[in-house]
DNA sequence: TAAAAAGTTTAGCCTTGGCTAAAATAAATA
DNA sequence: TATTTATTTTAGCCAAGGCTAAACTTTTTA
C-alpha cells in the first residue's frame, strides 16, 4: 500500500506534468520544501513510479501514471458522491476528497461509481478516469482563447481554489452554463461575457482557469 | 491534528477501558508489538491524554476520552451512512470506517450527521456519542446472560468480526431480531433459541458478543 | 516462599517524511 | 563571456511510529 505522501506526490505529478514537472513547482503543489520534494522524487525513482533527471525534472513512469489516475479517479468519484449526497457546495469538495482519497478500498470505489452509474465527470467538470485509468481526449478549450460572438458552453471550473469558484458560484459561472463573450481587453486579457441576460466582468486569472466548449455538452 | 495512529490508540483504549488497559490487549487490539503499545502510551501520556502507570495500565483522561468519543462518532456515523446511501452489508462497514473515520471533517461529520437526522444507532446497534460526547446509559444485557423463554430483541451486535456477522446475517440475528432462548447448555453456555419460527444454535462465544433488550426497540 | 512464567518496559535500531543551511548547477544578465 | 541570480540538490538534523532483543516487574506455580 503507498502512503498518503507517495499518494498525494504521483497526483501532483500528474496534475503538473505530463514531463520536465519542476522540483519547486511540485514543492509549491505540495506545501513542502523543495528539499523535501527532492529527496521524494527520489525514493520515487527507486521504486520505479517516477524518473528523475537531476536539474531537470521529473515525470511519471507508466505505473506511477497508473497509480496517479487512481488517485484521481477516487478523487473526482468522492466529489461527484459528496455533491450527490450531501448537497455540499461545490468549493467544498475538493478539500474533503484530498482526505478521503487516500481512505478508500477499491470495494467501496466500486460501489460509489455503481451508485453513481458510472459517471465521466465530477461536479467540476473534470473527467473521471476509468478503473484502469482510461480518460477521454479533451477537446475543450480556455475561456481565455475561446472567440467573441459566439455561443459556449462551460465545460470546466477550477476545484483548488474555494476563493475563485465561491466567485464563479455567485456569477452562476459552472459546468453547462452558456454564456457569449463580448469583448477581451487586449491590454489585461480581461473578458466582457453575457450570460443568463446579464454582463459579467471576468478577469483573465479566471479566464485562465475556465475551459469550455462550443458543442452542446460534451 | 492528531495522526491516524494516536487516534487510534484513544479509541482503542476507549474500547478496551475504562481503566487499567493492559499494554498486550492494546497492542493485540491494534496489531503492533507491545513495545511499540508502551511507548506510544508515553507519548499519550505527555500530551496529557493518557494516564499511565507502568506495569499497573492506562486510561484515558478527560481530554483523552472526549477525543477518543469524537472518533467513535465519526466511524459509527460513517457506518451509518454507508449502509444508508451504498447498502453495503453489515459486515463491510467496519474496515471502511476504520480508515474513513480519521479523513472526516468536522463540517462533514456535521453533513452527515444531518442528513442522517442525527442517528443514535449506527447499523451494529452501537450507540452514535453525540458531538459533544455524551452517550446514554446503556441498559441492555448479553444474550448470553439473558433469561429463558422470554420474548429479547437483539440491540446490539459485534462490528469488528466480519466471519462472527456474516454468520449471524445468515441466521437473521441483527438489530431489531425477535427471539426467545429456549435452552442453555450449563457445560458450555451454548444456546437453543426460537427466531422467526425457526430453531437456531447459538455458540456462546457468539453469545457474549449480541446484546438484547427485554423492552421494545429502546 | 523461591523459582518459573507472564507481562511490561527499556535500549537500540530502522524507515518515512518533514525541515534548514550549504553546496552545486543552470539560467539570466551585464 | 563573466558574473550574478535562480533553481536544485546534498548534508545533516528531527519526530513519529514501527520493530527485536534484553532487562525488569509482577504474578503464578511448585
Ligand atoms: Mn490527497
Ligand atoms: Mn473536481
Ligand atoms: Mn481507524
Ligand atoms: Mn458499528
Amino acid at each position: 500500500m503507498d502512503s498518503v505522501a507517495v499518494e498525494n506526490y504521483l497526483k501532483s505529478i500528474w496534475e503538473l506534468g505530463p514531463d520536465d514537472v519542476a522540483t519547486q513547482d511540485l514543492a509549491q503543489h505540495l506545501n513542502v520544501a523543495p528539499a523535501s520534494a527532492t529527496k521524494m522524487l527520489q525514493r520515487l525513482t527507486a521504486r520505479g513510479l517516477v524518473s528523475h533527471i537531476p536539474y531537470k525534472g521529473a515525470s511519471l513512469t507508466p505505473e506511477g501514471q497508473l497509480k496517479a489516475l487512481s488517485v484521481v479517479r477516487r478523487h473526482r468519484l468522492l466529489e461527484t458522491f459528496l455533491a450527490q449526497t450531501l448537497n455540499l457546495g461545490r468549493e467544498q469538495l475538493h478539500d474533503e476528497a484530498e482526505r478521503l482519497e487516500h481512505a478508500l478500498s477499491a470495494d467501496l470505489e466500486d460501489a460509489i461509481a455503481t451508485y453513481l452509474g458510472n459517471p465521466t465527470k465530477d461536479p467540476h467538470g473534470h473527467p473521471i478516469p476509468g478503473p484502469d485509468g482510461q480518460l477521454p481526449t479533451d477537446t475543450d478549450l480556455l475561456l481565455s482563447e475561446s472567440p467573441l460572438n459566439q455561443r459556449l458552453i462551460i465545460s470546466q471550473v477550477p476545484d483548488r481554489n474555494p476563493e475563485m469558484l465561491a466567485w464563479l458560484e455567485r456569477n452562476e459561472i459552472f459546468p453547462d452554463t452558456q454564456l457569449e463573450l463580448i469583448s477581451r481587453d487586449s491590454f489585461d486579457g480581461g473578458l466582457t461575457a453575457n450570460l443568463n441576460g446579464k454582463t459579467v466582468q471576468i478577469a483573465s486569472s479566471v479566464a485562465n482557469e475556465v475551459h469550455v466548449s462550443l458543442e452542446d455538452d460534451s
